[in-house]
DNA sequence: CTAAAACCTGACTAATTGGTCAACTGTTTT
DNA sequence: AAAACAGTTGACCAATTAGTCAGGTTTTAG
């Protein structure tokens, strides 16, 4: 073993010296923000530790405090990255639109945010059980805007004898259920098929069910 | 203010002072157990601390500990209990069973459990989001044997072409989902419905929407 | 090249909290 | 009645942990 070079090795693996400060910012600070989306997650609010973020982002406890002020400021910014990507990914829907097709998408598209990130859901899961504490602005604005532009909608569509619908709310609380219940309770959907993780046919699968099901529990096939 | 008779005061209006043992013990233990069951709930295994359960069963501390050893313990044992409530209220369903009657009344029953006692609902979601560390065993005994069971049966089902369901895992994902959500979610859906609280219709507003759309679903109707 | 700004971090502190314990009161048994 | 037992509780301790900070290094701007 060579003595000298030990600590260069680490140092050039662990964080190259000579990276530009916009570089190195965003870097940490995504690094931190995964980090902290696993920890969140697995210990909940409370439960996560500042320390136990740091050792998952390989960096030290200050410099974590040094990027987000303090525990709260971290855990708001993992929330507002999850709403982000909430506003993304939303299916366009008017009244003019094909049902079955709009439907078919939305659905899909949930599956396939749930199967893909699922930390994301089950972070914003345990949010909500807990009280939402942290997301009553954005459901009181943000997300009860969007559920009475496509209530409006389906009531539309209703009317034109489009869907067999009447009550778009529980429509859309179904639709949220089913689809991420695959994130949300992965590992006992996992246990129950005798797996550790799900394979790449997982998603097909649900969705090779939920699809039809749905769009027969709403009259359209 | 008498001040001699004001301890005696605070202490009959808690605390019956001649009361067998038997019934204190009982008494206590199903206070500390409701307590710990909200605490644990809105915030967590980590979050919530043994002072807090104390306070919120109206005894000191270490009188929380005298009746569970720790705070684990007590955890499990709110657990515990879940489950045997989780064990009652299960439908007896056999090949001979009509579908739509017996699917009919397991949307019903798991719908009124939800409304009923959601608290129980979120604590067990809560655990299951943070990868079950305590239910593990639960999970690959009781639960998965039940499912197993189930799904034997609705497999005959769709082979004497009762149902036109071939994966009945994917169904009772859904049919946990759809119900267990108007627990889970209570918070975002009555904020949704712009209420603070579920009123008397809407466990039969949901009933009225969830049972038929499964039961199309199903091809059932 | 130099000064300022940004970044990094080991060591520390204050506060919280799970758990213990000894002394006490009330209840049951013999 | 009195010994044994069950229940009660304030005071305390050890461990954990969020947050601070001073002094360091590296990068950038002038």
């Amino acid at each position: 073993m060579t003595q000298d070079n030990q600590k260069e090795d680490i140092l050039t693996t662990d964080a190259p010296s000579h990276r530009s400060q916009q570089v190195t910012r965003a870097h940490n600070q995504a690094l931190i923000l995964a980090a902290a989306e696993e920890e969140f997650v697995l210990q909940s609010y409370r439960g996560a530790t500042m320390q136990g973020i740091a050792d998952r982002a390989g960096l030290p406890k200050a410099n974590v405090h040094y990027y987000f002020k303090n525990k709260k400021n971290l855990y708001m910014a993992v929330l507002r990255s999850i709403i982000e990507e909430w506003n993304n990914g939303l299916v366009t829907m008017t009244v003019d639109s094909d049902p079955k097709t709009v439907i078919e998408k939305f659905v899909r598209t949930k599956l396939h945010q749930a199967f893909v990130n699922p930390s994301r859901h089950k972070l914003f899961a345990i949010e909500v059980i807990g009280g939402a504490p942290h997301l009553h602005e954005f459901m009181s604005t943000t997300m009860k805007d969007w559920v009475n532009d496509k209530a409006q909608v389906m009531k539309e569509w209703h009317k034109q004898g489009k869907i067999g619908i009447t009550d778009p709310l529980q429509l859309l609380i179904l639709i949220w259920a089913t689809t991420q219940r695959y994130a949300e309770f992965e590992i006992e959907i996992v246990g129950l098929m005798d797996k550790t993780a799900y394979d790449a046919e997982d998603e097909a699968r649900a969705a090779d069910f939920l699809v039809p099901f749905i769009l027969r529990g709403c009259g359209l096939e």
